[in-house]
RNA sequence: GGAUGGGUGGCCGAGUGGUUGAAGGCACCGGUCUUGAAAACCGGCAGGCGGGCGACCGUCUCGUGGGUUCGAAUCCCACCCCAUCCGCCA
């Protein structure tokens, strides 16, 4: 959500951060809102006072016996009163009419967010290792199917497209990656783990940006309740409606979840394999912190989730996404893409968000500056530490034997039994 | 799903129609005392919005939205949420 204040001090910053996103200026909309919702808000008062005086003077009149001046004020209040609902209306017509747009506009992209309005425009800012050939490289579908450990139809008979069964080793592969990833980030890098709902209210889903513009690309019951789309909802809105101390700054949260996406937008995108499904499993990284820090937070945060590439020894390059490429409510974010040798492409794996204070100030996630009296928003940010589905395929392609087999990376050892190697099963 | 109880300031918790925006406690801030700290004592301390250069003024807020009333945290209605018990259940 955006500060309104801001936005009258601001309006042509708001509106220039706004074309950076390739969205129309609202600024002027906003304000002539603005203003007219503030020349209610002051007829409103005014009468509200005259009403409260005369109010006032009632009690004192009744108390003299003064029944003449206890009529003629009665009358008054009544006049004044009738005279509310209008400006009351008008009052709470135009206030919502500004909630209704701002709620509905992406955050502005920070400083140094890279210009531009698609994916192409997305800049390098690293790469760790080097893509590799292999020849004849299978893509990861064909390679579980072959190993009888990927069924693609199996789940569609129960679930529909866009589902997978795993199997054996290729489904203790999906653990292992899973432990492995939450164990580094909770063990090695401080985040505290978090066992999370899986279904949440809209006040969750509004406080982090799904709700209200994209109700369609989740799920809901049959109650009340939303699939969510990431752990990034849950683990964001453990600092909801909270008033924080600084010295409790950073918090750092990671959860091993499923997550769950209608992927409505995507028709005919990734059909194949388990690149884009309904339901995926993903490590979540979240970091609530100040307004000074969260930028270097970020930077760390994206270490975080790089780590585990590396020691998976799995070729990626992290790329800042333009402004126009980025999330509803990011300000600034990196990608990782992992090499996908069976694709002979990058793929994204992991998407590493600032979103400043536009989440806080929907979900009310403030904190009290050491020394201040005031509260102010925090800033909350949000990572993938890694997508495991993804990262699953990633290893499937980078590990492929010429046999059709799996390698298991070293440092899944530890989570895989005696399976040193993923073949065919019997 | 059924029944009952409940939602008050950063936290706990009084308060059932008239200076109650709200007692008291805790936390926090300032001060006295102390070599320093603790304790004790004194004082301060809710937020939003609007207006004013400013001291400040006005208004709204006791889950949310309506209603009754000259006047509501207090009465009425609806809804949301929480707790407990019962039912069901991994």
């Amino acid at each position: 959500m955006h500060d309104i204040k801001f936005i009258r001090d601001n309006p042509d910053a708001f509106d220039a951060g706004l074309a950076r996103r390739g969205a129309a200026p609202r600024a002027g909309e906003v304000l002539a809102l603005d203003a007219e919702a503030r020349r209610f808000i002051g007829v409103l008062e005014d009468l509200q006072a005259r009403r409260n005086a005369s109010s006032k003077a009632i009690g004192q009149a009744k108390a003299k016996g003064d029944d003449a001046e206890f009529e003629r004020l009665r009358g008054e209040v009544e006049s004044i009163k009738a005279q509310m609902p209008t400006a009351e209306a008008e009052r709470d017509k135009n206030l919502d009419a500004v909630t209704a747009i701002l709620e509905a506009l992406p955050n502005l992209p920070a400083e140094d967010t890279p210009n531009g309005l698609t994916e192409e425009d997305n800049v390098e800012v690293r790469r760790w290792g080097e893509p590799t050939e292999i020849p004849g490289a299978k893509e990861h579908f064909d390679l579980g199917e072959a190993l009888g450990l990927m069924d693609f139809e199996a789940a569609a008979k129960m679930s529909g497209a866009r589902f997978v069964v795993l199997k054996g080793a290729l489904a203790r592969l999906e653990r292992a990656l899973g432990n492995f990833m939450i164990d580094v980030q909770t063990g090695e890098f401080g985040y505290e783990e978090v066992a999370p709902p899986a279904l949440v209210r809209d006040t969750a889903v509004y406080g982090t940006g799904q709700l209200p513009k994209f109700a369609e690309d989740l799920f809901r019951t049959t109650g009340d309740h939303w699939l969510v789309p990431t752990a990034e909802v849950t683990l964001t809105n453990l600092v909801a409606d909270a008033i924080l101390s600084e010295e409790e700054l950073p918090k750092r949260f990671s959860a091993w979840t499923p997550c769950f996406r209608s992927e409505a937008g995507s028709a005919g995108r990734d059909t194949r394999g388990m690149i884009r499904l309904h339901q995926f499993s993903k490590v979540e990284l979240v970091s609530v912190t100040t307004p000074e820090k969260s930028a270097e937070e970020h930077e760390r945060m994206t270490e975080c989730a790089e780590t585990v590439l590396k020691r998976l020894e799995l070729p990626f390059r992290t790329m800042a996404l333009s402004c126009g490429d980025m999330g509803f409510s990011a300000t600034k974010t990196y990608d990782l893409e992992v090499w996908l040798p069976g694709q002979g492409r990058y793929r994204e794996i992991s998407s590493c968000s600032n979103c400043g204070d536009f989440q806080a100030r929907r979900m009310k996630a403030r904190y009290r500056a050491e020394g201040e009296k005031a509260t102010r928003f925090v800033h909350t940010l949000n990572g993938s530490g890694l997508a495991v589905g993804r990262t699953l395929v990633a290893v499937m392609e980078a590990y492929q034997q010429p046999d059709g087999s799996i390698a298991v990376p070293d440092v899944l050892a530890p989570y895989m039994g005696d399976v040193a190697r993923i073949e065919r099963a019997n």
